[in-house]
DNA sequence: TCGCCCCGGATTTTCGAAAATCCACGAATA
DNA sequence: TATTCGTGGATTTTCGAAAATCCGGGGCGA
């Protein structure tokens, strides 16, 4: 008697969350810009309140700050907080990886097998490549160190690798060409290889790696924007 | 002209996070128990705007959980999630003071002095001292810590270690006395000597010794509460 | 001229009620 | 008897407007 509509089952705030962290992740909207509700309101088609509530979740996962009484802007970015966000990648994921592969199960290779080909087979994304792919790419990038990290035992651990991999994904979108010249379909490979024979050490060593290169490379785009 | 009641410069929001984040963690409101916006409003005296809002940020921390349509709970407490939480705060804290120790400067030495003079000149909490002395010495232990950390120069760090210290403290209510017949303070004053010391790995060693001790101690009060 | 206070518009924050959704209970059917 | 299907009430979620707050500019006094 009251369906009138679709058969909405997710609420309008996880709506607008997803649709302001897209907006927010592609850079529609700019660092430090204010984000005014009535925009928002706009934007998604809705009132005040599941927007503020997007807006709260957004807060605590670093992709907004919050100033009483003065509303919410979308989260600066600095060179600063790239090194650190890379520091504590290293540190977290490096030791969730280690645990995988040493606590592992047939489960966990099975699923780590199937994410890492479905990345491989993805042309790597290039600048003369329509976005769509480019898209399901990332989303493939993004299983695949989740995949990684998902037999750690540890789902605080997972959590926070997963929070801070979205802080990133920011960063990495802001460079254009994703890669510098570096091989980053090799990187994968040798990180997947690695947990694959079972050599935690290697494995963690090469992700740490593969962040810190990423870094580096964003860290140049920032420096010296071509 | 429109000020006829107290100067506020906080957002009920907030008042309502700090009210519903102490009834959670000294236990009024049970893990596991559902909150009703009914309830909640009573508490605080608010609409219910503020009381989502800071709902929003509690489950953001851990605090409570939310289902789609099926409002809040407080997040349960079991043995597995502490031992996690455990595991990942010797990880992360234990980094951090590794940091702190050997980055931390003259000015982190004089708060980290002052910090632990005031934990250490208050009696060590007893089941028959009144809760007054307790939430002081609560106050000082958690201010220690986060000085511990706070010369590390990693933000997000000191942001990571900041939540999950909150998490557990709702792990180190639960029990009554506070000690398990161990020496806390003793164990403050060694890592806080090692610290002093400039000895990096020794004090981060000790950190890790002092939060497993800790999380022991709570998992036999879980096991048999006497 | 400079600094301070106060006002008006823009914006956030909060309210109280309406709409949508879920849950438990009981009736009807096989 | 077991299972499915509504139905009513409790609860969450959302709305639209009112209240509170902030920001910038103009006027007043030193």
């Amino acid at each position: 008697m009251a369906d009138e509509r679709r058969p909405t089952t997710r609420t309008l705030a996880s709506e607008a969350y997803d649709l302001i962290q897209e907006e927010i992740r592609t850079g529609r909207y700019r660092p430090g810009e204010r984000l005014r509700f009535a925009t928002l309101q706009a934007l998604c088609v809705m009132s005040v309140t599941p927007v503020r509530e997007a807006l709260a979740r957004l807060t605590a996962e670093g992709f907004t700050t919050l100033d009483d009484h003065r509303g919410y802007s979308v989260a600066v970015l600095s060179i600063e907080e790239l090194r650190d966000l890379t520091a504590n990648r290293k540190l977290l994921e490096g030791e969730a990886l280690r645990l995988s592969v040493e606590h592992g199960d047939a489960d966990w290779e099975g699923r780590l097998v199937a994410a890492h080909h479905m990345l491989a087979r993805i042309p790597q994304a290039r600048d003369d490549i329509p976005s769509a792919l480019r898209v399901e790419w990332e989303d493939k990038h993004r299983a695949f160190h989740a995949t990684l990290i998902s037999g750690c035992g540890s789902p605080i651990l997972i959590e926070l690798c997963g929070k801070l991999f979205s802080r990133a994904d920011r960063y990495r979108r802001m460079s254009a060409s994703l890669t510098g010249g570096r091989d980053v379909v090799g990187e994968h490979r040798a990180i997947f290889d690695a947990a694959l024979a079972r050599d935690a050490p290697a494995a963690a060593d090469l992700l740490r790696q593969h962040y810190q290169q990423t870094a580096d490379a964003l860290e140049r785009f920032f420096v010296e924007p071509s």
